[in-house]
DNA sequence: TAATATTTTTAGGCAAGTCTAAATTTTTGA
DNA sequence: TCAAAAATTTAGACTTGCCTAAAAATATTA
């Protein structure tokens, strides 16, 4: 069994991995966990006599097979546990993280199943994340982002890149959830805002914005 | 924010507290959560020193009227999970008191008040334990054994005084359930064991367990 | 490429929660 | 009542996970 902190490392190095490509530095990881390099170091010491990730000393970090399976497992647990309290119990897409964050960690295999089950086996969390299924296997696919659209195009939203619950609130001000449907009216070079239509309205939307949203050209 | 430890002692501390009158004694606490008595000590001075307990060196421990209401919280996330897991997930009631010991810490009011709403405001947990509101009142009541039942009376099993796994998944072999009606045929003297019927069957049972099943005379 | 800046690791320490062994207090029963 | 037994506390130690400060390695750039 893994500590709580040993699976929020693991998961930690699992996602700044899924963007870097190469090894996992060091900051990085304190950055994410609100700690500090050298508890990081300490941490990761432990991880690798245990052979969950390969070290070493100056080089960064990465996940071993067994290291990356068990990350998968706790993304699984988190973003099922997210739609559990979308879905179930009604909380809005911007109140499930840190709540989730609590429940990934609860040790129960046949939970995580029945929980699956009775979601209904979904494949995104509520902000558009595939959820690994049981083998944990994961599609990465979202890529494209709103910024990127060209004018007179129409797209949906898939997912968010961002999903701080200011983001979301944010999105939820502009009446934009996963599933709207957007059209590029126009965009303006000086600040890369874009002026988009959704459902009724038109609204002008920043590039900070515009480019957390994934979104797949209809 | 209490540490999952600190919450387990108030929690061992009240439950043990229900049947005993007195100030709880540092072994009973020690023996059920399978720590030694020299950690109880050293956690008992700490919940005082936050005014959780009344402790006096040598004299037993009790809970202040401010660590009541935290242990009664937990007490209610315990059975409001359980209460999901069997009603929402299916799990048999055997299975689900290891789990809702995990969920019964995660902290989180808003989750709370919802996953009760959810599941209609239950009043009684999967074993027949009353569940506290949301302001922390609770019913204790059932105290009529099955064993103390006279011949020919009938009763309703109204819940389980022990529910170990083993004990409940006994009471499956013999189909005893709660709202399980149970009439009692006859007692034996000699190793206090009755002849009961239940639906069709009839069914010799030891003492061990008709003093563990809490019964509402019909 | 050599000095400087940045990153990472090491060293030493701290708090929480646990343990064993020994000391102390309370309870029991002859 | 008073000695033995039982319960409780104290003392000292260990692990986990974190920290700060200093040292070491690596990266940057003039």
């Amino acid at each position: 069994m893994l500590s709580q902190s040993e699976e929020n490392y693991l998961k930690a190095i699992y996602t700044i991995g899924l963007h870097t490509k190469k090894s996992v530095n060091t900051n990085n990881i304190a950055e994410r966990l609100n700690t500090k390099a050298s508890s990081v170091t300490d941490m990761i010491k432990k991880l690798s006599e245990k052979k969950l990730v390969d070290y070493q000393k100056y080089k960064g970090t990465s996940l071993t097979s067994e290291g990356k399976k068990i990350a998968v497992k706790i993304v699984r647990k988190h973003r099922l546990w997210e739609v559990f309290l979308v879905k179930k119990l009604h909380f809005n897409w911007d109140e499930v993280h840190e709540i989730a964050e609590q429940l990934e960690h609860i040790d129960s295999p046949e939970l995580i199943e029945k929980l699956d089950f009775y979601l209904d086996h979904p494949t995104k969390d509520p902000h558009g994340d595939p959820i690994p299924d049981a083998s944990g296997n994961i599609e990465h696919h979202k890529n494209l982002m709103l910024s990127s659209v060209e004018i007179d195009k129409s797209c949906t939203v898939i997912g968010v890149k961002d999903s701080s619950s200011a983001f979301l609130k944010f999105l939820d001000t502009l009446n934009i959830k996963l599933g709207s449907q957007l059209k590029v009216i126009s965009k303006e070079g000086f600040d890369n805002s874009m002026v988009i239509e959704n459902t009724k309205n038109k609204n002008s939307i920043s590039h900070q914005i515009s480019k957390n949203l994934f979104v797949k050209i209809i």
